[in-house]
DNA sequence: AATGAATGAGTGTTCATTCAT
DNA sequence: TATGAATGAACACTCATTCAT
């Protein structure tokens, strides 16, 4: 079903083709929009349908159950995030570089704001539901594995918690972190880092 | 039921409360237990009055709303927990015990489970609740204000944010960190404390 | 009960009379200005309490059933408005005065406007309340023995339904009938009076 | 049911109708059956589901909301009536047949009863619902129409406030009037009319 | 006499899910 | 393959009414 491209070549396969995955993604997309705006709790399937713009019944067709629909939502962010991740630290040459990331990271205005609230969603509702407690696992393993890469992983392990809980307190204060205050954390947590990697 | 009607003070004392706080504090436990089971999405007025005991119209009556129910449960919970942190540290002479307490706080088992559990799922709910902020600013500022008399503001914050972070990956992980690991981040985390102050 | 005065000499008579009555008849008002605002449909005994200003229990305490409670406030309403009808048509000297007094009756603006809506919220109630039917027949008897003295029984009869019917729709109606359209049909339908008899 | 599939025009036609219409006019025709009974104050999802012997979740499927539905129930009630309405008069060849008409509209038994109740209810409602209002003024240009094509515009007015009036008060007397009172009444309204056009 | 507490019935509404087409 | 119709369970909330004090 995947990878019939060779078999599909009359009309009605490509109009399949072009129609199924388009709508599959757009209705994930539209699934997250929904995580964002109202949290686990106010994932429903018409409210999913609403905002990607499809009929009802194309959201319980495609996702069997609310719980799938989640999931997948949550698989289509964990993937995206991880890429996002692996790619703001490509550039990273030195010490100073790595800080220069991991600041903009917690600092990161409105635009990381949608990633960082999916995030917590994504633990949240993990604690409850082992199906995604795999993702979690998953973004756990991959994102300490970027700053492995820089910093041992021991290191890797509590600078991903320091992240973590400035990110989440960034959220929610009213009076955020000064950005020096916030550079001072990361070099301080990224200090004892002996033999410099990248 | 839990005071003799002899020891009830004043009049207005013992007619007001006779049958109210019991019920009111019964049915705000009774929620915190349906919020570490279920989450603020499976808070509801049924569940929280099954739990408790008491018939449905007992809860609406005491809580005007949902919203209401839920703000107060977690009030309830920042109190208790302000209360307990605060307590944790009272025995702390010197930066080994610092470290002591943080660590247990950290790796504390099952009976920590439930304190951490209710406080992400404040936090989370606090992002789209700005009554909810509230509390989560007044608990950010009393356990940053607990940990600043040994370490000064400025690493407080931090560790505070650390310990969310790991707290979190507790939680969550399958493969918990070693004691000794979560002691090492921590005593990476008090190290810039430059003089002591307990 | 309702003519006990020589007997309630008394301290407690006295008391219970004084403040009585003027709950009672404030809880009535408020129940009208409910009925007004809200409809037979909308009068619940909390409503009435707010407005009112008065603890709930009152309400209940004073009117056994919100049944009660409803037929004294229309029954309050009928006293009330057959009092202000007859005061009316006092000055009433010539069938120019009638006319005047009448077309004043439709054409009457939002001063009029709360009791032509209680007016007819009454009269759907008594449809289907036979408590109520008494009310609408003492109200229908009044007012047409007050028209009866200028016109005669069977013209006050007449009179009567046009008035209701004109006061209807001008509480309805955006494009109100002119007044020289309501003159012309109270006119029309007082003209048949052959005899003069105020 | 009332078609046979082979009348059903398209195919379109035929699949669209095949469920719908059915269900949602006869939960229409059941609401206004509680309309009659109970009021607007008693109308309710469920007693209209019992009423019409189809499941809750069917009637909330059809209206999204409960005033949706009064009003859509509303509409199909004018509709209905406008027709009748018109073709009372479509036999109205002289001004005594139009008498009679009249004079039958005012005394009609039990039959004419559920119109009227309705009528009234719904010039209740509209006082608080503008969506309402449409109807009620729609109702009220329709019937005058009517009656203008015979009396001419002012008189129809007048003859249209005096029939309201006259049928609400024969809804709700118990010594109705006579008819020769009613016939008498008539007369008098509709005497003016210059010239006879019908 | 007066009232706050309490409760169970009932309301409108939302929803995940099933199913016929 | 895709979808509108349908349904029954559950929800938050309102309320008349009862009752202990």
């Amino acid at each position: 079903m995947e990878r019939t491209e060779a078999s599909t070549g009359t009309a009605e396969g490509r109009r399949a083709r072009r129609h199924d995955p388009e709508r599959r993604t757009r209705v994930l997309d539209a699934a997250l929009d929904v995580l964002v705006a109202d949290g686990v709790a106010g994932l429903t399937h018409r409210k999913v349908a609403s905002r990607a713009d499809v009929p009802l019944g194309s959201v319980t067709y495609h996702f069997a159950s609310l719980a799938e629909l989640r999931g997948e939502a949550f698989r289509w962010y964990v993937e995206a995030r991880s890429g996002e991740f692996e790619a703001l630290f490509a550039a990273v040459r030195t010490p100073e570089d790595l800080v220069d990331v991991l600041v903009e990271l917690v600092q990161g205005g409105p635009s990381r704001r949608r990633s960082a609230v999916l995030g917590f969603e994504l633990h949240l509702a993990a604690l409850r539901d082992p199906a995604l407690r795999v993702l979690t696992q998953e973004w756990t393993r991959a994102s300490r594995a970027v700053l492995a890469r820089f910093t041992g992983a021991e290191t890797a392990a509590r600078l991903d918690a320091l992240l973590e809980g400035m990110i989440l307190h960034a959220l929610l204060t009213t009076e955020p972190q000064s950005r020096e205050e916030t550079r001072a954390a990361v070099v301080a947590a990224v200090a004892p880092v002996s033999g410099w990697r990248a």
